[in-house]
DNA sequence: TCCTATCTTGGACTTTGTCTAAGTCAACAC
DNA sequence: GTGTTGACTTAGACAAAGTCCAAGATAGGA
């Protein structure tokens, strides 16, 4: 995560420990952390860091392209740092488990030009839904 | 629609005038409101009738399979009443405009046995985005 | 017609997220 | 190293979406 900072450096942002923090908390493999964990995370480290700032910095790191936002529950949006690689999300229906999957092919070749009402495609997210083995 | 209102009376369920409302507002193809809009139609024909009762009406509904509870963009989640054939959305990025589409081919036997990590997988829903004619 | 479990209501409350005005500070120039 | 300045952060008010509860109303069976 260290080169993101780098990159969000040379795209003039200022590098204040508020979002070194933010950017430090989202580091990992099948991280999907709400607004509020991540600034629960953030404050362990940083106790006086806002909410507000916690929510500006996701939104910007989201219209940069560097973390995608994700929304499988119709509840809080989750922040996703693995934006650098096409991936889908498998959600577990009993314990709300989130795992980064890799399905074949790409969704968007199945939908048939009859069935796109002239609108023009950009992409396609899937939610696949299922128990974890914890919950089976 | 009426056909619904038969089927729950024969699941026990009481028949009010709030429900039947309700379940009239939600009849047609490619409808998807929200609980406000659903709450806001319904109450040009009821004008008592109250949120709770909306969002009850519409958890049972969504309880019982007969509506299906769609969100597409983490605000308010909408009501899709198609729930007796499978399909997937395509959302206009512009303007919100929601069409029910139908990709060929299942979507879950894109995800191979070594991407299902042990879970039971129940079914997948896919969002396609683009720019509808009217926002392109 | 009466009874009662179920349903509805209004309002308080919670969660998630946005906005603003005032204060702070990172980065650049010197 | 010091000063300057515009971008950043903060606390708290506000808003949207949804849940919960106690009290009153009513559908449907007896």
């Amino acid at each position: 995560m260290s080169d993101l900072l780098e990159r969000l450096r040379g795209r003039g942002w200022r590098l204040t420990s508020q979002r070194r923090v933010v950017a430090e908390v989202l580091d990992g493999d099948h991280v999907h952390l709400t607004a509020d964990e991540v600034h629960a995370r953030a404050a362990d480290r940083l106790p006086e860091i806002s909410r507000a700032t916690v929510y500006n910095t996701l939104g910007e790191l989201v219209s940069l392209g560097e973390v995608l936002e994700v929304s499988t529950d119709g509840r809080a949006k989750r922040y996703d740092p693995n934006a650098h690689h096409a991936h889908q999300h498998l959600v577990c229906s009993g314990c709300g488990a989130i795992r980064d999957v890799h399905p074949q092919g790409d969704p968007v070749a199945a939908l048939p030009a009859t069935e796109r009402f002239g609108f023009v495609i950009s992409g396609a997210e899937v939610t696949y839904r299922g128990l974890c083995p914890d919950c089976a």
